[in-house]
DNA sequence: GCCGTTTTCGGCCCGACTGTTTTCAGTCG
């Protein structure tokens, strides 16, 4: 059996879907696209899912009925996909690579092949300078112009950004926004305000009586590269960092219709919009109406209320239950922004960490931490200077020192991120882990042992009965590294077995564990902590990702073993 | 092609903007 990845599975698909919107047939382009994006998002690769379970476990994925599933296996079995090759050859072109170009989509890739020949990136870049895409019917000189510069931003694109990366800046442009007379209100929408780990681009709301002057302002923003569009109620500008930002502009009683549609996502914006269909009214970013009149829009508040369900917040809007828990009134009350007492994954001077134990405690302080932990690494990490059995008992010296001058404001526990190695034994003795108030446990080599090997591993050290959490349990770095191969429903089972806490890494590359794992110890009743793994003062803001990453996975405060005050966390420990 | 507290057949979200058009197709979200 060929091993095919998830992301090879979807290319395809998605490609079926583009290739038959080039033909102008019905329906069938957004079932493909949904079925690709469906395999896409998959937790499990789709060649293990059909090994196990054969064509009806595929088929049991939503998005994906028995054609796309015979196709998948087709998939799996050759590596190829007679259908696709077959589409393929009408339209012989790199179709993955052309959908990159802002603006070209299936039919106007097919024009540009029909009439010039073009099939790959660097075909239109030449029929672009030379002037012959112009030429062609319906397009034009700024059509050519617009390919142009979309092949400029390709060579430079390096994918989504990070929400971390994107956060601040979006901050100061919602606040510039802000300060403008003509807007009442200013929000950022779209997968920023749902906390998505990476973000597309930006999608900002405002209210105003007059937008001319808000949309003027807008798009002259000195981080503004290129005017994508400049209309009466929408504008969209690309920044020099490659980050495209949409603006809206509504009156205040489309506000909450509007943000709702802004906010997405797609799918839970289509739920609502069938329930509103189904009681024969329409839902659309001016509001839901009954015939002409409006029922609801002004908030979102409203707008749900008058759906008949309950508010869901933003980090929820997925369309993988919420509406019918909403509508049953049993949504979980999520954790709040402001519900962490402590942040338990710091490192400092002593390792790889570029601040002092004694720093670290008067920053926590100011932040309002009731506790941190200090988690420098361990021996065998080397590199970092890793400490070993003797350094750590210095580091506690240390720290009873630091805590006698800060007194009783903040509360330094002793911890540590000690490696877990190879065969799953720990790189400090029993003894030393047991003295420690919290003591946590982390992979930081072998990536890629065999995924039962590396499942044996991890379940061996969170077995020890001095370990209290595992941190960042997958070991990915978005964009960068894929995380290990690992079984997490054998980890999920171990931890509620043991009473290992699993954590959620703030760091906004690591977001370890994500959201649907955190759904999964949510359900299986396993303990969680959401902590920063700051390297530096400044990364001790990073819990809010944390917490974000836990509301997109359900989790209650409650679940979350930092947000209880100090007492109480103690006993949630395994001594 | 997918899906089902209306349904295994007959539906499938909806609007803004651009560029090319003189009324609309294509793309995007």
């Amino acid at each position: 059996m060929k091993r095919i990845s998830n992301q090879e599975v979807a290319r395809i698909i998605a490609e079926i879907g583009e290739y038959l919107d080039m033909e102008g047939v019905p329906f069938k382009p957004r079932a493909y696209e949904k079925a690709a994006k469906a395999v896409g998002d998959l937790d499990k690769s789709v060649s293990e899912i059909y090994a196990s379970g054969g064509l009806k476990a595929l088929e049991q994925i939503p998005g994906i009925g028995a054609s796309i599933a015979k196709k998948i296996e087709e998939l799996i079995k050759t590596g190829h996909l007679k259908y696709h090759d077959e589409l393929k050859k009408k339209v012989p072109v790199d179709l993955s690579g052309l959908r990159k170009i802002e603006g070209l989509g299936p039919k106007s890739i097919k024009k540009l092949y029909e009439e010039l020949g073009v099939k790959t990136v660097a075909d239109l870049e030449r029929a672009a300078k030379a002037g012959r895409v112009a030429k062609l019917e319906h397009f034009g000189a700024k059509s050519e112009e617009n390919i142009k510069k979309g092949l400029e931003f390709l060579k430079k694109a390096t994918g989504r950004p990070l929400l971390g990366a994107v956060l601040p800046l979006a901050r100061r442009i919602e606040e510039r926004l802000r300060g403008q007379k003509e807007v009442e209100k200013v929000i950022i929408a779209g997968s920023l305000r749902r906390w998505k780990e990476t973000i597309g681009d930006l999608d900002v709301l405002v209210v105003s009586k007059k937008p001319g002057p808000v949309m003027d302002f807008f798009v002259s923003m000195p981080e503004v590269v290129r005017v994508v569009a400049h209309g009466e109620t929408k504008s969209a500008v690309k920044l020099e960092s490659g980050l495209n930002v949409d603006l809206r502009v509504v009156p205040a009683e489309s506000y909450g219709a509007a943000l709702n549609y802004l906010t997405g996502s797609k799918d839970h914006n289509v739920a609502l919009r069938e329930m509103a269909l189904a009681k024969g009214w329409k839902l659309n970013e001016y509001g839901l109406f009954k015939g002409k009149k409006q029922l609801a829009g002004r908030t979102e508040e409203e707008l749900y209320a008058v759906l008949g369900m309950d508010y869901v917040e933003p980090e929820m809007r997925e369309n993988t239950g919420e509406i019918e828990l909403a509508k049953k009134h049993k949504l979980p009350k999520l954790i709040g922004y402001d519900d962490l007492q402590g942040d338990l994954q710091i490192q400092t001077d002593w390792t790889d960490g570029a601040d002092t134990i004694e720093s670290y405690a008067k920053a926590a302080i100011e932040r309002g931490h009731k506790y941190i932990a200090i988690t420098d690494h361990t021996k065998r990490l080397a590199m970092t200077g890793g400490l070993d059995e003797k350094k750590i008992r210095k580091q506690w010296v240390e720290i009873d020192r630091v805590q006698k001058k800060i007194g009783a404001k903040l509360k330094i526990l002793k911890g540590t991120e000690c490696d877990i190695l190879k065969d799953g034994s720990l790189d400090l003795d029993d003894e030393t882990l047991a003295r420690l108030d919290v003591c946590g446990v982390a992979v930081h080599s072998h990536f890629d042992l065999p995924r039962e090997e590396q499942t044996k591993r991890i379940i061996r050290a969170i077995k020890n009965p001095n370990v209290d959490i595992l941190f960042h349990p997958t070991g990915r770095l978005i964009g960068k590294r894929e995380p290990y191969d690992v079984d997490m429903d054998a980890i999920i089972k171990t931890a509620k077995e043991t009473g290992t806490i699993l954590e959620i890494d703030a760091f906004p590359d690591r977001l370890d564990l994500k959201d649907e794992h955190v759904k999964k110890c949510v359900v299986a009743g396993v303990k969680l902590s959401i902590d920063t793994d700051a390297h530096s003062i400044a990364h001790l803001d990073f819990l809010e990702y944390g917490i974000a990453q836990a509301r997109r996975g359900w989790a209650e405060k409650s679940d979350i073993i930092n947000t209880r005050l100090l007492e109480a966390f103690l006993k949630l420990l395994k001594k």
